[in-house]
DNA sequence: CGCATGTTGAAACA
DNA sequence: TGTTTCAACATGCG
């Protein structure tokens, strides 16, 4: 036998996960370490204004913070680095000495790519490589594993493949109190700048409008306020929520930005959940309940792992090829709040400022964008969100706009959400557009959803011209909206017939024939 | 093949 | 408040 080796000296490298508890890999990190650098490396890929906006970019650097000061509770340090991770990395590792290298599972197209890189460079410099799976309640591999193969593309089919895979791991235990320092022999940093940047270092000139703040803490805190109220955990059914509601909350926890960015643990959710159900007997289920909300997730997860291009429509094989529009004119107006409809505005006011709205409005201004009103590409529309959202999270963004498209998952596309009533039943008086559409403030509650039908005497005592203070709506959304069902439905009937002329003649031949549908006949057999 | 189902529609009815 | 219909889809199961 050899000599014992050497005590390892780790880099333990943050990208999401920024938090210490449920934390497998800084476990693996911090294991027999004689000495261990936690780093965040502030990649110029992601860190671009026009990639990212100042919520969200705000919302990590107060994570980075959080994380700083509690690893230095600990004895240890975070060092954010600046540059890119294939060059800063090897660096440091270089310089520190440093003999392992942990880091968590990244699923996204990127990470996988840059990870693939720093593992293969790390391991020809001699450096062994840990990384755990703890983003996501399973390995998404798994969960395909199940499904012979594939990424499951229903939430029933995903739910049978989560049931054969058992139930998640346990999170990881908490650290101990005293994490091992810098080599004492040398400093803490080879750079000369390792502290949480500024917004202005990083070109960012706006000031974050959000009224959310990042970090471990603030998740940990929030996770257990909004699991205080038993009662309300076991009701929650996500369709049934308010999505006008705003003051002085919203109807759902905001714990998805947390989750983005993993200040809170899929896993500790998970279990925290299991805890209120036990007391609770009687509570909602998947996929309407709280926990049903975790794993729609872990859904679109496995999807996104596991879908050749599911980031765009073309070469993607589950997204329908629909022949949208490229109307500038229109994404801009939707873009920038002046669609002239004051629901869908208002939400798109609350995304530029909060950085977040709740989903079902999300699914209006999606649905309004594509095939409802503007029938603009839901890539257009999911690169906004996934710019503004402070939870911006690109397997599930790209995977929701899929879906409110009816380009995947999906396929009602004739439920069309009216962007005058589905608001209007929510909210009767009018207070969300009031408060995120001030222009509209002094609108009575009778024109507030259609300001364009007040008289001009209306608007001049509300201080409000529909077409000059506040546009006129852009489309007429009665007949734009059947436009767009009867283009879906080309587009459909053309993917059918482009994919398998000669799939099932029977079926073919029957619909031709078609005298009473299936509909009407079940209709006439219940009366 | 036939049928039920699909996290979250709207409008027109009763 | 609930049911039916509307431009009626896809998918999975037996």
């Amino acid at each position: 036998m050899s000599p014992a080796p050497a005590p390892p000296t780790s880099l333990f490298w943050f990208r999401k996960g920024l938090r210490l508890h449920d934390n497998p890999s800084l476990w693996a990190a911090i294991k027999d370490a004689h000495a261990c650098y936690p780093v965040f490396v502030l990649d110029p890929w992601f860190l671009k204004p026009e990639r990212v906006g100042v919520n969200r970019i705000n919302f990590l650097l107060q994570s980075l913070a959080d994380l700083r000061s509690s690893l230095k509770a600990r004895g240890s340090n975070l060092l954010v680095l600046r540059g890119e991770p294939q060059e800063v990395l090897p660096r440091v590792w270089k310089e520190w000495q440093v003999t392992r290298l942990c880091f968590e599972v990244d699923t996204e197209e990127y990470a996988k790519e840059r990870d693939a890189k720093i593992r293969a460079a790390a391991e020809e410099d001699g450096i062994e490589v840990i990384s755990c799976v703890s983003h996501t309640l399973y390995n998404t591999e798994d969960i395909c594993a199940k499904n012979g193969g594939r990424p499951p593309l229903s939430y029933k089919v995903f739910e049978k493949a989560m049931s054969a895979a058992g139930p998640p791991a346990a999170p990881a235990p908490d650290l101990p109190d005293k994490l091992p320092g810098h080599d004492p022999t040398r400093k803490w940093a080879a750079d000369k700048d390792t502290n949480v940047p500024s917004l202005k270092e990083l070109g960012y000139d706006e000031v974050p409008q959000t009224p959310f703040k990042g970090g471990e803490s603030e998740a940990l805190a929030r996770l257990a306020e909004q699991l205080s109220d038993k009662a309300w955990v076991a009701a929650f059914e996500k369709p049934k929520g308010d999505p006008a509601a705003f003051d002085p909350k919203p109807a759902t926890t905001i714990l998805s930005p947390y989750l983005k960015f993993g200040c809170i643990s899929a896993r500790l959710f998970y279990e925290s959940l299991q805890q209120v159900y036990k007391e609770k007997k009687q509570h909602t289920k998947p996929p309407v309940s709280l926990l049903g909300q975790l794993l729609w997730r872990e859904f679109y997860y496995a999807a996104a792992a596991h879908t050749p291009n599911y980031h765009q429509k073309e070469g993607n094989p589950i997204c329908k090829q629909i022949d949208w529009d490229d109307n500038a004119e229109f994404f801009k107006a939707w873009e920038e709040c002046r669609t002239g409809f004051p629901w869908i505005d208002a939400i798109m006011a609350q995304l530029h400022q909060w950085g977040w709205m709740h989903h079902l409005a999300r699914h209006c201004v999606a649905c309004f964008l594509t095939r409802g009103d503007l029938y603009v590409s839901w890539e257009k529309g999911r690169d906004v969100f996934d710019r503004l959202l402070i939870d911006g999270d690109a397997a599930i963004n790209s995977g929701n706009w899929m879906w409110l498209s009816a380009s995947a998952f999906f396929y009602q596309y004739f439920r069309v959400y009216s962007p005058v009533t589905y608001g209007k039943k929510y909210d009767k008086n009018g207070d969300f557009v009031r408060h995120f559409l001030p222009v509209l403030k002094d609108m009575p509650a009778q024109y507030i959803w259609e300001p364009w039908k007040a008289p001009m005497k209306v608007q001049e005592q509300a201080n409000c011209i529909i077409g000059k203070d506040y546009p006129a709506p852009i489309v007429d959304h009665a007949a734009v909206s059947k436009q767009c069902i009867a283009r879906m439905k080309a587009a459909y009937d053309a993917e059918k017939a482009g994919q398998n002329p000669s799939a099932s003649p029977a079926k073919r031949k029957k619909g031709a024939a078609e005298e009473d549908t299936p509909r009407k006949k079940k209709a006439a057999a219940a009366k």
